[in-house]
RNA sequence: GGUCCCAUCGUCUAGUGGCCCAGGACGCCGGCCUCUCACGCCGGCAACACGGGUUCGAAUCCCGUUGGGAUCACCA
């Protein structure tokens, strides 16, 4: 039976929402697969009608796809063992559902929603585990009989222990016991005719012929009932792999309502779907030594389940920022550029500019693409700008010195016939070598007066070549206006 | 609350009885580079939750405490 050949499934619901805990789920169950030279398959729970979204199942295979986690099976590319979607798999789970009446592990359940509120309460009141009370496991044959000719709605129930303890063994987090009295006689089948993701998952996981299960850990204590499952209808359990949530910073589980979780959300964002996966994939598992960067196949070759953490981790979108900067340095200038061109053209529209310059200052500087717009937003005009601005202490500039070498600067500006950085630069450095001053004391003030910002991308040089000479001196002559009427403000 | 699970720097983690007065990464701080910022480079701060055992020896094993997570649906 070991010789099998490994086949792993995600089995997200299609709520419309793919959030990153689910996410490295499906990485996970990738990378196990694929490591093994497996199977890795695709299937939608949608056996809750009341959650279904709308494009929701379009959305989960083009986000797999895009990330790289190509699925062998699934609803869109099809497979031996279809259909990939639960709500078409009805037929089957009706006919193992019965099966299990008939071998007495289920039995039908007509209780109505009032009945059970009603013993939830009591077990409220009494301080006891709110159980089902079995009510309906006692019924005669002759009236279950009259209840189904009636048409009254029914439920299949499972027929747990009543007593004594469970024991499985999972891979992560070693062996669990659990003792049956917790557990409920849960519904296998509801009234609506659909199965439970409960029952779905197991009947599905056998027939799919998956032999590693890998699912969140809120699963962990279910998973006797499921076993339970397996047990009745005689057949193996596969491999389980319950890997630990994924939590947001406050100690409180990632949700979408908490805030920016899913993975549309960070692409949104400007963070690389690389960056995304590789992030992920350190989230709860190491790969033993002091590795951080990784593409999909070397995640491929050196993932080991023996290497998932137990504990929950929290998502630390400071170190993806690191981590998306390092992918967006990776990136060739064109690679780049090509992103990033959006993003300028969002701060930047009306000046004619040489973008692929302005591309080639922010790769460096950016860590996601987001950001680029705020950084190059003096491109078309200068923004708001306090005069203290120009004192800098380090650079020896006071607001006196720069109005002082601004007006030098100035003339020097206008020889330049060539705007070009190795013409400006010749020029500028020769006056500065002049005037006998350090190289900040101008170049900090010719800065500010182009951009009117603290910090850049680049420095006077490269952009006063990206404005252009005409668009450089009026900003220059502009500044010298204001130091030369302005009060600075603070300065005494 | 019952039950199950977990617990190394702020965060992600390495560590499976001696190699650890605990290693890496992010962040933070300092320095170098430098026309700003960033990149890059160098350095620093920072953790075995607590208390008992076991052992010649414990971050590593056991027990308890504390803290955290999960679960108790005709949701998955």
């Amino acid at each position: 039976m070991n010789s099998k050949k490994v086949r792993t499934r995600f089995a997200p619901s299609p709520t419309g929402f793919m959030h990153v805990g689910n996410l490295r789920t499906a990485l996970y169950s990738y990378l196990l697969a694929k490591k093994a030279g497996g199977v890795f398959i695709l299937r939608i729970e949608d056996t809750d009608q009341t959650r279904y979204v709308e494009g929701a199942v379009e959305m989960i295979c083009h986000i797999l796809k895009e990330t790289g986690l190509r699925y062998d099976e699934g609803p869109d590319v099809g497979g031996d063992y279809g259909p990939y979607v639960q709500s078409q798999r009805q037929e089957i789970y009706r006919e193992y559902a019965h099966r299990l009446i008939t071998t007495n592990d289920a039995y039908y359940c007509f209780c109505d929603k009032e009945r059970l509120d009603k013993i939830r309460e009591e077990c409220r009141i009494a301080k006891i585990d709110p159980k089902y009370d079995g009510h309906c496991r006692k019924l005669p044959p002759e009236e279950i009989q009259k209840n189904l000719e009636a048409k009254k709605p029914f439920v299949i129930r499972q027929k747990m222990p009543a007593s004594g303890d469970t024991i499985f063994d999972d891979k992560v987090f070693g062996t669990i016991k659990v003792d049956f009295a917790q557990l409920d006689d849960q519904v296998l089948m509801k009234a609506d005719g659909l199965p439970t993701y409960n029952f779905a998952n197991v009947i599905d996981d056998h027939l799919m012929e998956i032999t590693h299960i890998i699912r969140g850990s809120e699963f962990l204590i279910s998973t006797p009932k499921y076993n339970q499952l397996y047990r009745a209808l005689g057949w193996e359990i596969p491999t389980l792999v319950h890997v630990p949530p994924v939590m947001k910073a406050a100690g409180q589980k990632m949700s979408k309502r908490l805030g920016d979780a899913s993975y549309d959300d960070f692409i949104k964002k400007g963070y690389l779907k690389d960056a995304i996966i590789n992030y992920i994939a350190l989230l709860g598992w190491s790969p033993g030594d002091n590795r951080e960067i990784f593409t999909l196949p070397e995640l491929v070759n050196a993932f080991d389940i023996n290497n998932i953490n137990k504990a929950p981790a929290i998502f630390d979108e400071v170190k993806l920022n690191w981590l998306n900067g390092e992918y967006i340095r990776k990136l060739s200038l064109d690679e780049f550029h090509q992103m990033a061109l959006p993003y300028i053209k969002q701060a930047s529209y009306l000046t004619p500019i040489d973008v692929r310059k302005v591309s080639r200052l922010l790769q460096p500087r950016v860590e996601k693409l987001i950001d680029i717009p705020g950084q190059i937003d003096f491109i078309d005009s200068v923004p708001d700008y306090r005069l203290d601005l120009y004192a800098h202490q380090k650079m020896k500039s006071t607001p006196a010195t720069a109005i002082q070498f601004l007006k030098s600067a100035l003339p020097v500006l206008n020889t330049i016939d060539i705007w070009n950085e190795e013409h400006i630069h010749t020029a500028v450095f020769e006056l500065i070598d002049q005037l006998k001053i350090k190289t900040g004391q101008l170049l900090w003030p010719l800065r500010i007066a182009l951009s009117g910002k603290q910090s850049t991308p680049g420095g006077f040089i490269e952009i006063a070549y990206l404005l252009g000479k005409e668009e450089t001196i009026k900003r220059v002559e502009e500044a010298i206006r204001r130091l030369g009427t302005e009060k600075v403000a603070g300065a005494s």
